[in-house]
DNA sequence: GACACATTTCTATATTTATGGAAATATAGA
DNA sequence: TCTATATTTCCATAAATATAGAAATGTGTC
């Protein structure tokens, strides 16, 4: 992970309509959704929802695969997951004390 | 958590150098760094950081304490930790399968 | 080819955000 | 109280970002 890329991805997400849609297909799972049913599922409008999908799209944090006239966008788990370790990265100071019940522990676990 | 905080925490890590003044304190640990310090490795002028601290100490990603004439800034970690889960709640569908090696799945398993 | 449907691009406008010098405020020690 | 140090606030300017209607593009079916 390199320090641009996380803040391109950070910006991407970092917007109330962006992540609704990056949270809904985190949990649509690796099939994801067509355009049309993001849209209709938050109620964006369609250009509205393209320019947000081209941002989460150029960051890495959703792909797209054509299927007929539908385009299917999916939650980039790798992308995701790459971001939330650059966060963690070396967390607390090497003392597993501060963030025992939580995601950054993972890490420091090993 | 709720949508519009996990924006404002977002937004306030989504800048190049707000980002690079939460990696160091969550690095740093639960003493955190003088403000001082922090402009110095980071070579970021005084009126720029102080811009930065109180977006981040305004989405609660990071907490200020005075201590004499420093005022020491620290991780706040349970505010990282939600803003991740939040990330990744209901990740994947429920298919254990996607996300093998990583965060989310530490949500999935229980 | 004509038509319906799905999605994107274009466009203009409105809004938000970032920068850093200079001045102000706060703390501590002599 | 004077002085040095630490940090913040003020300010104007510059730059980036969000919105959604209308037009354009792409895809499939009859």
């Amino acid at each position: 992970m390199n320090h641009t890329l996380a803040v391109t991805q950070l910006s991407s997400i970092a917007n109330e309509a962006r992540l609704a849609i990056f949270r809904l297909l985190v949990q649509a799972g690796v099939n994801g959704l067509a355009a049309g049913s993001i849209s209709e599922k938050l109620a964006i409008p369609n250009s509205t929802l393209s320019f947000h999908l081209k941002e989460l799209s150029h960051a890495g944090l959703i792909n797209a695969q054509q299927q007929s006239r539908y385009i299917y966008y999916s939650a980039n788990y790798e992308t995701m997951n790459s971001l939330l370790a650059y966060l963690t990265e070396n967390c607390c100071a090497g003392e597993q004390s501060c963030c025992t019940t939580n995601i950054c522990n993972t890490q420091n676990e090993e």
